[in-house]
RNA sequence: GCGCCCUUAGCUCAAUUGGAUAGAGCGUCUGGCUACGGACCAGGAGGCUGGGGGUUCGAGUCCUCCAGGGCGCGCCA
């Protein structure tokens, strides 16, 4: 990663501040300069400061630069006062690009922190019923997640991405219903039937909730089936095992052309069968918050104590059933059970088998019964974490929070210390074009909302895999129309490419607290803020070494070499100068943020910040790229000076297109 | 009833967490190179940041009231 000189920055002015002050402040905010004059980094803490020191922010600034001269900061070639008080630095060119060009030689196998399980970080997402296809709510969650993971993995942290496999729930007994009620088939003839099941269950649920309505008989047998599920015992259980089984292979397919993987996959039907839960409440029962409910509204019920706590004030009925007077646990008592796995809050009963291995390069695990055939138990390999991230949607967040105070809760008594958050989302709806365009009536009040709720219940949504194949053979079509010389293999991996890094973008650009109003059209797009708008951007950069290999015979290592030998360091800051030097220099600028972007990013749970600094920096390269040509150039020295800008945009470029999980084509 | 979220250009969204003249994409209008590929670039028009009040050197951002929209609050998951 390029040297972000805003914590050496800020650091300086700290120091500064304590020298000219004797105060102590934090970490000043350092931010970029809304335009190039005002330099390369701006600093408002004499804006803050003079208020509480009761001094004019200017004069105090003037004191810090006086400070700041006569203590020179590596990198930094001078300070300028601004406006009501800014401390404006400007950075020492020829240092700083000599710095990006030191990256280029070890950015591939850039210093990585060691990993280790004091570290590691568990992130959940996926997390999708096994009761029917994917569709673009899910992929919201995946992308977001998947991202998450990525970029909190190229911070040298051990990541360990979990899916939570629902196959104990309603959603998986009302489709074993579908298929014993309404298609009259036992589990031997539904493993037997042909892809795509998890389409044909698509149809099927839709189906079955129809007929649930008002059907008591139906309903009644609903339940006996949910009971079945959860004991495991019986045909049902074993019906809806081959059902979340086959629909969980389907959503892993999905997800994998994505380019979205998994460590494990942990069952609810595993945290159920080996008893993680009764230990669980073993150990919860010992806590205030958790009671036996004897007489009352809730009558044998085991209970969890909210009322007072912050978030949970006024509520309608202030208390959570954890335990049914029935016995049966409720899904997020079981969902408690598995997060205090996950924090090592108890210990690993699971067995492990090899769910999905995916080209010999990723295997993804799947919890199991110790005993069943292929599993076996891997001690210290998954879960145990101290903090973890789960990305569900907003939907969730009470779930959430009962979840987080239990595992307040019992991390207090256990003096462990467990970080556990909650990356909630909004859902994706559709606009109302699109759902009509889906053949989803839209009643007439609804027809001027700017969006329709989707619904798994009914069918409403788009299908993950039906996006993605419109969206390959769009992007197959647009590649073929400009290279009408590739071979149809070819084309299609291209349009492959092309599909992910549309859909991928798409997905991340919104804040996550923003409903996507999905529209067809929209996502169809390839062209503005798009993820194929990215992907040419790398492109270009790479096109322009293949035409310089095509013309001098040289490779790009060589092309390279002979730019960074022409400019030798100490005459780099001389030929960083002039209008044609800023204009390049603002895209070094840019890529030096991909540090502070990265923090931002992680902080705030907000992808998006990213995406839009991905796409701001291929704009920035576009510009470069129409104005200033390299072929063309006579003038050595300059065409150097671009070979290296182009090449050191390529490397960190892709860097950022892979942490989006966004191919990086050859060309479009 | 209570809680959370949203409201910024015609449309879809940003705005470095309180900073300098509120920016992008789409749409619209005007222009661009025998090419390192036009999935691009340059430029124009388009704004009382839903409304009122407050906090302060400074508010799209914070506090408060109001309006409109969404979501959640089950012995469902």
């Amino acid at each position: 990663m390029i040297v972000d000189l805003r914590r050496v920055v800020a650091a300086a002015v700290v120091k500064a501040v304590a020298e000219v002050t004797s105060e102590t402040i934090d970490i000043p905010s350092v931010e970029d300069p809304p335009r190039p004059e005002f330099g390369d980094l701006a600093i408002p803490v004499a804006l803050e400061l003079g208020r509480s020191l009761g001094r004019p922010p200017r004069q105090l600034a003037e004191e810090l630069i006086e400070w700041l001269e006569a203590n020179p900061v590596a990198g930094v070639s001078r300070w300028q006062i601004a406006g009501p008080g800014y401390l404006n630095a400007f950075f020492d060119r020829g240092w700083v690009f000599d710095q990006i060009l030191g990256t280029l030689d070890s950015v591939s196998d850039e210093q990585r922190l060691p990993a280790s399980v004091d570290t590691k970080q568990i992130v959940e997402h996926t997390s999708i019923n096994p009761n029917k296809a994917a569709h673009i709510g899910h992929l919201r969650n995946a992308c977001l997640g998947d991202t998450l993971a990525r970029v909190v993995r190229s911070q040298g942290i051990d990541v360990e991405v979990q899916n939570y496999i629902d196959d104990t729930g309603v959603q998986v007994a009302d489709v074993v219903l579908g298929f014993t009620e309404i298609r009259g088939l036992d589990a031997e003839a539904v493993a037997a039937l042909p892809d795509p099941f998890d389409y044909a269950c698509w149809d099927l649920y839709t189906e079955v909730t129809e007929l649930l309505e008002n059907n008591e008989v139906l309903q009644a047998r609903r339940r006996e089936v949910l009971l079945s599920l959860e004991r495991q015992s019986g045909p049902e259980a074993e019906l809806g095992a081959i059902i979340a089984d086959r629909i969980t292979r389907c959503h892993i397919a999905t997800m994998e052309r994505l380019g979205i993987r998994y460590d494990l996959l942990v069952r609810e039907g595993d945290v159920v069968g080996l008893e993680l839960w009764a230990t669980a409440l073993e150990r919860l029962s010992t806590s205030d918050r958790v009671y036996f409910a004897d007489g009352g509204k809730h009558d044998g019920c085991w209970m969890m104590r909210l009322e007072g706590l912050p978030g949970f004030e006024d509520l309608e009925e202030p208390n959570k059933v954890l335990v049914r007077s029935n016995g049966a646990a409720t899904y997020v008592a079981k969902d408690i059970a598995y997060h205090m796995w996950k924090y090592g809050l108890l210990d690993d009963v699971f067995a492990y088998e090899s769910y999905a291995e995916i080209l010999d390069t990723h295997v993804a695990y799947r919890s199991a019964r110790p005993g069943s055939a292929n599993a076996r138990s891997m001690p210290g390999r998954f879960g145990g974490a101290r903090s973890g991230f789960n990305v569900i949607d907003v939907r969730q967040s009470y779930l959430q929070q009962i979840v987080g105070v239990a595992l307040t809760a019992l991390s207090r008594d256990s003096e462990i210390e467990v970080s556990h958050t909650h990356f909630s989302y909004e859902m994706v709806a559709l606009t109302p074009r699109t759902a009509e365009t889906l053949g989803i009536p839209v009643a007439k009040d609804d027809q001027c909302k700017a969006y329709i709720e989707m619904s798994g219940r009914r069918g409403y949504g788009v299908k993950a895999d039906d996006l993605l194949d419109v969206l390959e053979k769009r992007g197959a079509t647009e590649v073929a129309k400009r290279n009408p010389a590739l071979d149809a293999a070819e084309v299609e991996e291209l349009g492959r490419q092309i599909a992910v890094g549309a859909l991928r973008y798409f997905l991340v650009k919104f804040s996550r607290n923003k409903v996507i109003a999905f529209d067809l059209e929209e996502a169809l797009s390839f062209e503005g803020e798009t993820g194929p708008y990215l992907q040419y951007a790398a492109v270009r950069a790479h096109s322009i070494f293949a035409k310089l290999e095509e013309r001098w015979g040289k490779s790009e290592e060589e092309v390279v070499g002979e730019a960074r030998s022409m400019l030798v360091a100490g005459r780099l800051g001389s030929e960083l100068v002039g209008e044609e030097a800023s204009e390049l220099w603002n895209l070094i600028v840019q890529l030096m943020r991909l540090e502070y972007v990265i923090e931002q990013t992680v902080t705030n749970l907000e992808i998006s910040t990213l995406a839009k600094h991905a796409f701001g920096l291929a704009q920035a390269f576009n510009h470069f790229y129409h104005r200033y040509p390299i072929l063309k150039e006579e003038n050595e020295t300059k065409r150097a000076l671009r070979i290296l800008l182009a090449y050191v945009f390529r490397v960190h470029f892709s860097e950022v297109l892979s942490l989006l999980g966004i191919p990086v084509p050859e060309r479009m």
